[in-house]
DNA sequence: TATTTTACTGCAACAAAGTTGCGTTAAGCT
DNA sequence: AGCTTAACGCAACTTTGTTGCAGTAAAATA
C-alpha cells in the first residue's frame, strides 16, 4: 500500500487542478509538465490521487483519459455519479453538478453509470 | 465519397454482427479475423459501415472501441441515444433499448449523450 | 464477355497513449 | 545525521489505431 507523500511533483500537479472547474486531459498535463517531470510520474501521481479520492477520472468520447478534482469524494465513497460535458466548440470538459437518474432496466442490475454529454457551453453558444 | 461495395470481407464482417445483440470490441474482431483479413481492412470496413448507419460505435470505460449493429439507424438519422451496458462478470456489452432522459442543464445546450452503464446482467446475477 | 474505372485490400511503417522494470533520489521518521 | 521506503527518471515496451502506396477485384460500360 503505502501513504502518498506530498512531494514537489504531487503539489505541482495538484495546483493545476485548483484554478479551474474544468477537467484536464492526461495528455495535456504531461505536455504542460514536460520540463518538470516525466510522463510516467504524471500517470503514477494521477493514479494515486484517484485512489485516494482526491481526483476522479473518466474516458472521453475519443477514448482519451480526463481527470478532474472531486467535490465531496473520498477513497471510500467515490460513486457520486455526475455527467461530464464537452463543448464541441471550445472543447472544454466540465463536471456538471447534476444528479443522473439511472434508468431501471429489467434483467440488468446497474451499479454505476458514466454519462458523457456533448453540446455547446454558454460562452460558445452566444 | 464512394459507395460501399459488398465485398467478401464486408459480408464476412457483417455476418459476425448477426447472431448476437451484443456489441463487439474492435480488437476482438481483428483477432477473430486474423487469418482472413488485415486489421487495416477491419478498421476501414467498420468506418464505412458506421458512416452508412449500418453499425454504430462507442467507447467503453477502458477507452476501447466497441461496435454494434444499429436497429433503426440510417446515415442521416444516427441519433437514437441508447445506453450501453457492460456486465462486470461476463464482460459482455449490450445495447439497452431504453430511452435516456437527457437532463436540462442551465448554461449548457446538450446535443448528444453517451451513457455507459456497468453492473450485472441477468445470467450473472442469478 | 472484354475492357475500363475506381473502390477496396495488404503490407509495412508509423503515431500516440499508456505501462513496466529497474536503478537512483529524496521525503519523512527516529 | 542516518535510515527506511515511497517516489522518480529513464528507456524500452505494449497496445490501439492510422497512413501511404502499390496491387487487386468489384462493378460499370461498351
Amino acid at each position: 500500500m503505502g501513504i502518498t507523500r506530498k512531494t514537489k511533483a504531487v503539489k505541482k500537479l495538484l495546483s493545476l487542478f485548483e484554478p479551474t472547474v474544468s477537467a484536464i486531459l492526461a495528455v495535456d498535463l504531461i505536455a504542460q509538465l514536460k520540463e518538470e517531470m516525466n510522463k510516467t510520474t504524471v500517470y503514477r501521481i494521477l493514479d494515486r490521487l484517484e485512489n485516494e479520492g482526491i481526483i476522479h477520472s473518466f474516458v472521453g468520447s475519443d477514448g482519451l483519459k480526463w481527470y478532474a478534482k472531486c467535490t465531496g469524494c473520498s477513497s471510500n465513497n467515490h460513486n457520486d455519479i455526475h455527467p461530464h460535458f464537452q463543448c464541441t466548440n471550445c472543447k472544454k470538459v466540465t463536471c456538471l453538478p447534476v444528479e443522473i437518474k439511472i434508468p431501471i432496466v429489467e434483467n440488468y442490475t446497474i451499479e454505476n453509470a458514466a454519462v458523457f454529454l456533448v453540446g455547446k457551453c454558454n460562452e460558445c453558444s452566444s
